[in-house]
RNA sequence: GUCCCCAUCGUCUAGUGGCCCAGGACGUCGCCCUCUCACGGCGAAAACAGGGGUUCGACUCCCCUUGGGGAUACCA
């Protein structure tokens, strides 16, 4: 049997680390699996779904390299629903409604107020031919609902165990608005059956709707898949994501504030488990460390910081030909020597322009003993520089200044970078080159 | 309101009655490396939410409290 695990957003939103992690996890447990990943756009709220969004789902997506080996889109398919829909109510699981919203409201406060579950009283199902007619004569169109047993539905999930809903505290599921479309209900069951989705990894919040869907696969004939609900993300304070940080921590304003792919796919295909939070340059290897029943049930807090330490990790372990394009793309390509020198020092990838500028130039000398760095200066060896070059070099100001230690280096390193911190000087002089390091010394911007 | 789930170092967690005066990872701190920052290496500190049971014995089982989360939509 071929995995087949799905990622099925709506496109009324934007992708966040919190939302996100279904699609990494459905990723990375079919690929594991040596399975295939679909990408579904469940876009049946037509009021609130927008072209923009998923456009942006599909760019931050591909950006994460989460490639999908299916696409879908429940626009697409009505005719599907249709017919599951027409079968359903062939089967007397599909009934016919006719409270408005404003009615529904009414008697959901009237039984809270009694202090009884909200749960649809299934007054509609004691209509009789003439009423519905005398009804629809009114007007009014009725939205269906799938008629739910009302039993325990038990199910075994791959992170929470064996998990039961108990469908007699759930209202019938309006399955068919008034105006004849559908809610995601019913198309993800029919979707999930007719692309064989063998594996559903989504969040907890879902469980009870797993439930349903359950009874709605069930009523349909079909096998229901395994289910995995992996506990929600929280934010850094252990409250649920708000709004605020829904925006700050979308995959696109991280894509655009600098973050590596691989920095928060590394984090959250690790965050819940007890696996170390190592970085992995690729989402194979991220895939082969990847045991989906090692989440726990507990919710989990995304902190920010880790994410900063996890690029930075990222960009310790990038080879220079991995970052080659990129480094070309900022103009600051200089070669394998520099990338290896200054990457310990990155903490975005785009901090590399300024070590750039440093090796290159120009940048504004600080001397404070013009005496010394004339005298260094001079002792500068002809080119070719290589590594070895600033050890000799060193030697050579140190016997003739007597300086040594810091008070030798120091200074050296700020009239060379005009920076007290930085890559080892070893590895940045033979960039720096001879004629900017002369003029550096005697106190030239260069 | 009702139902479901959760509760171990700062964070993510291991732990399924004795192996645990609780293990790992990240962070923190210290030391080493070192001209600096960073990287890297080594080491240390750091937790069982509270209260009741059950038991010879509870982090582990039960109950309660407290605290969190989720669901309860003609959203997904």
């Amino acid at each position: 049997m071929t995995v087949i695990a799905r990622f099925a957003p709506s496109p009324t939103g934007k992708l966040h680390v919190g939302n996100i992690r279904a699609a990494l996890f459905s990723w990375l447990y079919a690929k594991k699996a040596g399975g295939k990943y679909l990408l579904r756009l469940d876009d049946t709220d037509t009021e609130r779904s927008t072209e923009e969004f998923a456009k942006g789902i599909e760019t931050d997506l591909e950006w994460l390299g989460l490639k999908h080996d299916i696409f879908a889109r429940q626009s697409d398919r009505i005719a599907e629903y249709e017919s599951a829909a027409a079968a359903l109510k062939e089967a007397g699981r599909l009934y016919p409604c006719y409270e408005t919203g404003a009615e529904l409201e009414r008697k959901r406060k009237l039984q809270l107020s009694q202090k009884k579950p909200p749960v649809y009283d299934r007054a509609a199902l004691k209509l009789t031919d003439d009423e519905k007619r005398a009804l629809e004569a009114e007007g009014r169109r009725p939205h269906w609902r799938f008629k739910l047993d009302s039993e325990k539905t038990g199910f075994d999930d791959l992170v929470q165990g064996h998990v039961a809903v108990d469908a007699a505290s759930l209202s019938d599921p309006v399955l068919v608005r008034e105006d004849g479309s559908f809610l995601y209900t019913l198309p993800s069951v029919v979707d999930d059956i007719e692309f064989r989705v063998t594996h559903v990894v989504r969040g907890a919040d879902h469980i009870t709707n797993t439930g349903v869907q359950i009874q709605i696969a069930r009523a349909l004939g079909a096998e229901q898949p395994v289910y995995a609900h992996f506990s929600l993300l929280q934010g850094p304070e252990g409250r649920p994501l708000s709004k605020r940080e829904d925006a700050a921590f979308s995959i696109e304003a991280l894509r655009e504030a600098g973050y590596e792919p691989m920095a928060i796919n590394s984090l959250l295909a690790r965050l819940g488990t007890s696996d170390a939070h190592e970085a992995l340059l690729s989402l194979d290897e991220l895939a082969a460390g990847f045991d989906i029943s090692h989440l726990g049930r507990a919710d989990i807090r995304f902190e920010p910081a880790e994410l900063d330490r996890m690029n930075a990790s990222i960009l310790h372990l990038t080879p220079y030909e991995a970052a080659r394009a990129r480094l070309a793309d900022a103009g600051c390509d200089l070669g394998p020597a520099f990338w290896d020198a200054v990457k310990p020092n990155l903490a975005r990838f785009a901090d590399v322009a300024e070590w750039a500028r440093v090796v290159r130039g120009p940048i504004t000398p600080v001397i404070e003993d013009a005496d010394f760095a004339a005298e260094a200066a001079a002792e500068l060896p002809a080119e070719p520089w290589d590594i070895a070059t600033w050890g000799l070099w060193t030697e050579a100001v140190k016997g003739k200044t007597g300086r040594k230690g810091k008070a030798l280096f120091m200074p050296l390193r700020l009239a060379l970078t005009g920076l007290d911190h930085g890559p080892e000087l070893k590895n940045l002089l033979p960039l720096i080159g001879r004629e900017r390091a002369e003029a550096r010394l005697r106190g030239v911007s260069h």
